[in-house]
DNA sequence: ATGAAAGCGCTAACAG
DNA sequence: CTGTTAGCGCTTTCAT
């Protein structure tokens, strides 16, 4: 016991497969611990010869520090959390590319936890995100309304960015687009082109079943996009009966189902306004259906770009967003304010309207 | 400093903020933090009674493991790793919600890297999650080929699985489906329905130009579907000709040059075979530029079903895979890895042979 | 059956 | 400018 200080020295780690720790680092070195975390770490005070030979130490080792320890040591991780709907629908996978890719870039990891937009399951998921100490999370919340526990979460030390889906009056900063005037511009292109009966099938994750009136818990995304519409066709004097208007949850069938009423309505809608790919997709089986030819019968828009949509016959048109730029942008200002303890502002993105085949023109 | 050992006693955490430790639970139990970590563990010997008065201190502290600090003293995390091309892409984004919510209810964690099937991004990957000390990693290898870093990591402590293709000669097991069964009944369809000219289109991360031969890199999957056609064309007795048969890189642009080709051959296949969803896309649009009808002029069968292939018209006849059992077998085996150190073997699960509208009859 | 105590690898407050 | 040292919260011998 009296050699206890050489107790270091005599035992190397065993076998070349364990991976060097810091202290094996400041041995090569020939400093402490602390002078070569300092060195590593780029804080405190060192000499810049000293920095070098820890930084030679450490490349020769092959010295990559263990975060765990690190995330122990701080209390909190280098993961950021991401609360979404369903990662395998195609937004939302887009938006995590750009997630993961940009954490990556940044030194962190991303962690993906879907809700299919249930907020039973999203209050859950950010109070586990919460007990896992990430270093903060991007939500997309599934309702405008509840939001205690974003409140918690994001005011508190876990920091907290919104994507896709303004919450009103809570200081969590967003990400969003200008759905509302994409919106505004894609029933103008309508108009334009003679279009008088335009009708919307929006997608809201708290419809139960399809309906006329606006559901409670529609999310600002979807709101905007009405707004939008209505703005329009508010401004050429046009009207837009209930029986042209669905509201309907993510359900392959009640999007048809929903797509299906309104095309079946007398008169029917010359043009309808899709407010996402899955909605878009159900409108196509709609039509497929009721055998009307989209781009010659009904006059189709939808939001969001995706790969299918220049390939069909007709090339549907569509309102393209910046997803892949909302998903960084949501990680830049994350960890800014994880970073810097900004707040950061709200961020909104412009949408284009890509002109296709899906929008014929209607000879007066 | 005398008074030290009641230091403890006398510092409640400040705020009720704070989340409990192992301390505060073994402390309002009234036992000492080993006895409350095997109570709530759920090893060693423990009095029913003991164990009892610790789960419910836990429950009245809210008690949650810091998971930090158990996977330092581990030397490993609760995270499993997941390295595939690009999240964005369908096929990934479902095999990764699959994945993902698999791993959540077995308490993992689930950490994604995109590598673009670049061989290095692959590498490197590999190597980052290892030094993280993953619990083990589920990886889409971009080559068939190169594998020194699978197997050493495989190998090794961090557990592996495969997903999606195989490597041949390398000790770790793999999920995969049975393209070329697949792939054999679909061109037995074309045949019955009495084509005879049938072109295939491969998708490979290894081709740098469109071109006939067999790429080096070719992945299994694609290989494999190539040789359930040509199995299929050969008991039929019909020939493959070069200009019929493009390989080609993840590019949409390069996709729909391949296709075109094809379909610009004389005489060119009335049949297609597309190996997978941005096949079939670009397929789609070069028939669109071609001013060639799917469904009349070419019939098309395109692997993996998506929530546009039966909304079409005309809708598209796919073989079917399994991507969510994929992904959650993927996490069973590598779980039971993990855990029980079986080695586990390779899982192959069957394709369906969806019949749609895209495959007409060629009337003799 | 239970408790005391020794670390896992890192950081930071403090002393030189 | 550098070294000493004390933990972060958990697990696991080794005593009792």
């Amino acid at each position: 016991m009296t050699q206890n200080k050489k107790t270091d020295e005599e035992s190397p780690r065993a076998g070349p497969s364990r991976p060097a720790r810091l202290l094996d680092v400041a041995r090569l070195a020939k400093v402490s611990r602390a002078t070569a975390a300092r060195a590593l770490g780029g804080y405190g005070l060192v000499t810049e010869e000293t920095r070098e030979r820890v930084a030679a130490a450490a490349r020769t080792l092959n010295y990559r520090l263990n975060e765990a320890a690190r995330a122990m040591r701080a209390g909190r991780t280098q993961v950021i959390g991401v609360v979404l709907a369903d990662i395998s629908n195609s937004f939302f996978a887009s938006a995590a590319r750009a997630i993961i890719d940009t954490c990556a870039s940044l030194g962190y990891q991303t962690l993906i936890v879907n809700t299919d937009d249930d907020l039973k399951t999203e209050v859950e998921a950010v109070q586990t995100l919460m007990e896992k100490r990430v270093a903060g999370m991007i939500v997309v919340p599934s309702s405008p309304d509840h939001n205690e526990h974003l409140q918690k979460a994001g005011a508190g030390e876990g920091r907290m960015v919104l994507l896709d889906r303004r919450i009103a009056d809570i200081p969590v900063s967003a990400v969003t687009t200008d759905d509302r005037g994409g919106a505004r511009e894609a029933v103008e292109l309508f108009i334009a082109r003679r279009h008088t009966r335009i009708g919307l099938v929006v997608l809201t994750a708290a419809a139960t079943s399809h309906r006329q009136s606006e559901p409670r818990g529609a999310v600002s995304s979807a709101r905007d996009r009405v707004l939008g519409a209505r703005e329009a066709l508010a401004a050429a004097g046009l009207d837009l009966p209930k029986a042209w208007l669905r509201y309907t949850p993510n359900n392959p069938q009640m999007i048809i189902d929903a797509a299906t009423s309104i095309l079946s309505a007398d008169p029917r809608p010359t043009a309808i306004l899709a407010t996402c790919e899955e909605i878009a997709i159900g409108v196509l089986a709609a039509c497929r259906a009721l055998n009307l030819a989209v781009g010659r019968d009904v006059a189709l828009i939808s939001f969001d770009e995706s790969p299918w949509s220049g390939a069909l016959t007709p090339a549907i048109s569509v309102v393209q967003r910046p997803i892949r730029e909302m998903g960084r942008a949501a990680v830049n200002l994350l960890v800014r304010q994880i970073q810097g303890g900004e707040s950061g502002r709200d961020v909104e993105m412009p949408t284009i309207l890509i002109d296709r085949e899906s929008v014929f023109d209607l000879a007066p």
